[in-house]
DNA sequence: ATGGATTGATAAGGTTTCCTTATAGGGTGT
DNA sequence: ACACCCTATAAGGAAACCTTATCAATCCAT
């Protein structure tokens, strides 16, 4: 019912009335003189009136100089989309977001990130850090783009890209008598008072598994976690990332037997396409992490 | 180079979002599924980046969901256009710029202008008054649409439709000794003190083109020339609808050799299409004074 | 699980739209 | 009047678009 304004009849009645005729303005559009004078016409019978007066020389008449800001104004709008669609589309600008476990975001990410805003500065982060099951649920939902994590379990609409391992070890005081050992045995930590923290479940299904039965003790908080260890009030598994490594108090000796690792890979939706930023996100991640092994 | 978003995409993709699939959409938009699959891919392919989730139902990609405010927005903007364009070209909506000499705008304009803004109450005029002269050149020069005037001289640029005559006469003081004939012979006119005004011209070429030459005064202010009138300081010659009807103290009498009128008429543009508005106006004011010889 | 129904993708063919070349018509200026 | 420049028109062909028919995948219910 109501007439379908096409962007290439705009865009040629413009450069007919900027050229100051017909023939100029298909020299500009490299189209025929024809070609521009039939798609005006069909332009004005749809709007049942005429834009140009018949004969002259590109001259408007008052409905066309009613019609021509208004056209420049669509097209402008028109050519302002398709330039930031574009540039979304090609990656050159947009958001990315980034769900990490909190020892990745601390140790890995920072000097990572850094390196990426500097080869794409028109993308823009962020970054949250939750624990993995969390961070696993946030890729799922769709809150962020991507994951770095271990998997919690099989989850099912998650892609798991595997960046690299990172092995389990104990942790306690420095004055521990297990402090100076080179590796450890699961058997030597029989007896020990296990803390166990959101990352013991790693030893859930291994030969150690007893040992975090047994244990009484839960802290959640990292922060709290470290405090206890420094006032010698037990000991802990953590993987090595975990472990902050500047600590002079506290020891960190890698389990020898059983060999746990934490599985760290990137997460994806399953089935469901990155935004073009977070592709590159995606590239510069894997080529960064894949290797080295850090 | 840059792509280009056709209405009719933007409006699949709208339809496959808001109805949730190909299907529901195509049927909205009465089209075949493969059309809109086939359309959209198209866009698709052109922006780089898709915009569904393969196999989904109409779900949307990151991108996507990026691009969906945007092209509801500019077929939003198109749509608007395209209502008021329609508006203006239907003369649902506009404005039209009309000059016409003040004898016709005080006498015989309003009632008509009342009667027009009644039938098209969605229209808006400007009424200006000028001497004929300025009226003729401002039609010519598209300052209006429209002039209801006595041609100037034989102006080539304009197209002028009869629309009445109007007689002119012989305009003194009720106390003067001509005053109450019923017709007058320019003859008898020699000797009188003739005051000269903007529409004595309308005697040149004729038999009495000898009393304005010989006229000492030009007073082109109507008001100053009634005053003058009624101070009994000379008499003068006006077109019957110049003449100030309800006036008690001065006189008419037709001029009854010469046989002089003052052509009144529609002017406008040649070569120039009127805007849509004017159109209405112009035909509404041939309906209203073609016949009527007010 | 298996069969039917539904959804989107793909292929082939037809229609419409759009564009090009060739040519006619209408002004303007010499 | 003639040449020139501009736009309008006509006819044929290319490209875009849409349709029907068919296929592959998914979902639902038996």
């Amino acid at each position: 019912m109501l007439p379908e304004l096409k962007i290439q009849q705009l865009r040629y009645v413009i450069a007919v009335v900027d050229e100051g005729g017909f023939n100029a303005a298909a020299k500009r559009v490299f189209r025929s003189q024809p070609a521009l004078s039939m798609a005006v016409r069909e332009l004005e019978q749809r709007l049942g009136q005429n834009i140009f007066e018949r004969g002259g020389k590109g001259q408007l008449t008052p409905f066309g100089k009613f019609c021509l800001p208004r056209f420049r104004e669509l097209l402008g709008q028109h050519g302002r989309l398709v330039k930031d669609l574009v540039n979304q589309a090609d990656g050159k600008q947009g958001h990315v977001h980034i769900a990490t476990v909190p020892s990745v975001a601390t140790r890995i990410m920072p000097p990572l990130l850094a390196e990426f805003i500097d080869q794409f500065p028109n993308l823009t982060i962020s970054l949250h850090d939750e624990n993995a099951h969390y961070v696993c649920q946030m890729v799922a939902h769709g809150e962020v783009d991507l994951g770095i994590t271990s998997l919690w379990q099989g989850e099912d609409e998650l892609d798991y890209t595997h960046l690299f391992e990172d092995k389990v070890g104990v942790v306690c005081h420095r004055s521990h008598p297990l402090a100076n050992r080179s590796s450890i045995d699961w058997r030597s930590l029989q007896g020990e008072k296990l803390i166990r923290n959101g990352t013991s479940r790693l030893l859930m299904g291994t030969e150690a598994s007893a040992l975090v039965e047994n244990s009484a003790f839960y802290i959640s908080n990292m922060i709290s976690l470290i405090a206890m260890l420094e006032a010698g009030a037990g000991i802990t598994t953590l993987p090595q990332l975990a472990f902050p490594e500047n600590n002079q108090n506290l020891s960190f000796i890698p389990l020898q037997e059983p060999d746990v690792v934490r599985r760290i890979g990137l997460v994806k939706a399953s089935n469901c396409t990155l935004s073009p930023a977070a592709q590159i996100m995606d590239a510069f991640l894997l080529k960064s992490l894949r290797g080295g092994e850090k």
